[in-house]
DNA sequence: GTGAAAGCGCTAACAC
DNA sequence: GTGTTAGCGCTTTCAC
């Protein structure tokens, strides 16, 4: 059992308020004052979070509920929001929901037990499109998927734009018979689609695209299948990190060539995606600058619940390299 | 403001006591039950964890402190923690210390605060060699950095056998002059340091060593300080995934080819390893495993205080690939 | 400037 | 089976 505020009261030979005011730095006199500090030396006295939590009412905590932390997309992130949290003296609680709707809801509920004080959320198309988000208890901020008209605040990217640039660059390069891998889970899988579809319509090509788990294990497979094909692309794009990864597996097990047999790019700029040979090309996203703006987010709604929620839509920054040279 | 414990009552008509037996499961008529689980229903009651955790005295939350989330080692490990976690009914509290004995310090306060039923630590050589780490007032397991006597549970890798593969590999496949980077603020940079110089002197080899910050931009500009030396290595060992990145952007700047003008291999399987062209020869350690064993150590010393601590120890497996290609 | 006391939401004696 | 009540550790009136 630690020591509470009651035995350095005793110690001390003061009451509780008083060692509650030289802790919350109240009035007390200077005599008092050292007393207590002393008094706290000598019995290792700890705040107790919880008591104070209970006492207050508010947990000084956020919940940060992403699909899975090993993506590398939600690692960065995570990185930038645990920084932004701490600085503010927030506590942060990381959820895994692997793309599960039972377990999103699963951990929300958790988040209202906890009393959080807010929750920055990746979730599945399906909760997306769920319209209680604003009614939880807490405010949300979703980040990388959003629906369409979203009640709550979002950061995301501009995806289909996103998406077009890279069909603009394969076909700027000179590749025509262009495939897609989307992820088949989240509104983000959804909207780089969209911009692929619209921008290979702008070219007057059709593309064909598929919808998949969003692992390298399904990429590899779907990928290894489309190579097979007699009909099969001469460039491919993949709608994240983990997909790009995956299809590069198939790539390599293929035996293909890089870029000469197929060319391949994707999202997000990890950092294994400059070192491969060829370098692959990517859309970069701001991750830290996502992390930042969804606490930003959600401190201003924090400091008024009432405004209209925002989106935070960033650009999707193109890294031309050696997977997609000119043909 | 939520509904309480006291805001169900009155809605049922019956006790808080009765409540608080319904929700943990106590003897309750029927009747009542039927009644309190409706009242729940219609206030949208939510148990509150803080008021729980200080009638309970538990926090039923653990703690996992690592340098850095983005290092995709502790990223695994900190997967297999909370789901090994969660699966026990434990939160868990992710604190990223970046190296830095302050932070370390600051987190471990944090930690006695929230009152944490455990905390599974990678601590920075600094404060590895504490001695009061088993005074904190909640059991610690080490992972992957520990001293030599460590006071507490620990699970590792066999660093410096780890490291001796890798030069008897490298050996092995003709290469003479080889140097090795590692990380100079934890423990596990040194045993890979001790590894290699044994094994270097028992093939009658003298290898450099350079110590530097245990990130890729300081891996770069190391390597490429090296790689401009009259003298330079045939072959490059790093001692983690972030260091191997950092080496590997640094030989593809100097246009230098792998392996023909420089062998390259490290530590950490990361799935990057694997598609780079020539892929990498690394040794990949048990990373889920690790997690997994640090939680079973946790819950072991939850159990029983008093057992001797334990250091589980993993062997680190060799992945032979292109980038160690025989000379 | 200081202390006594109430109460945050909950569970566990203890009565009946 | 059910209700009453004390108290976990803390902060904050409210008196003095």
């Amino acid at each position: 059992m630690s020591a509470s505020i009651k035995d350095v009261a005793r110690e001390a030979g003061v009451s509780v308020a008083t060692v509650s005011r030289v802790l919350g730095n109240g009035p007390v006199s200077d005599a008092l004052r050292l007393r207590v500090n002393k008094a706290i030396e000598v019995t290792g006295y700890r705040p107790n979070l919880s008591a104070r939590r209970l006492r207050s009412q508010h947990s000084q905590t956020i919940g940060l509920i992403v699909s899975d932390i090993r993506n590398t997309f939600f690692t960065s992130v995570s990185r930038a929001v645990e920084d932004a949290a701490y600085q503010a003296g927030l506590r942060v609680i990381l959820c895994n929901t692997d793309e599960n709707p039972d377990r999103e809801a699963m951990y929300l509920r958790l988040m209202q037990e906890e009393r959080v004080t807010g929750v920055i959320f990746a979730p599945t198309r399906e909760t997306a499109l769920r319209r209680d988000l604003d009614t939880l208890g807490f405010p949300v901020v979703l980040i990388d998927r959003a629906g369409p008209q979203s009640t709550v605040d979002a950061v995301v990217l501009d995806n289909a734009e996103a998406a077009a640039q890279l069909v603009d660059h394969l076909v700027q390069q000179g590749y025509r018979r262009i495939g897609g891998l989307f992820g088949n889970t989240s509104t983000t899988g959804r909207e780089r689609h969209e911009g692929f579809v619209a921008a290979m319509q702008r070219h007057g090509l059709k593309g064909e695209a598929r919808f998949i788990a969003p692992t390298a294990q399904a990429a590899t497979e779907a990928t290894e299948a489309w190579l097979a094909d007699p009909d099969k692309p001469d460039a491919l794009v993949a709608s994240n990190g983990q997909l790009l990864l995956g299809a590069l597996r198939a790539v390599r097990e293929s035996g293909l060539a890089l870029p000469d047999d197929l060319a391949l790019c994707g999202f997000d700029n990890e950092s294994w995606t400059e070192v491969a040979f060829p370098a692959l090309t990517v859309i970069e996203q701001p991750v830290l600058e996502i992390g930042r703006s969804a606490m930003a987010l959600l401190m201003d709604r924090l400091a008024d619940a009432s405004r209209t929620p925002r989106k935070v839509v960033y650009p999707g920054l193109l890294r031309e390299r050696g997977s997609t040279a000119k043909k």
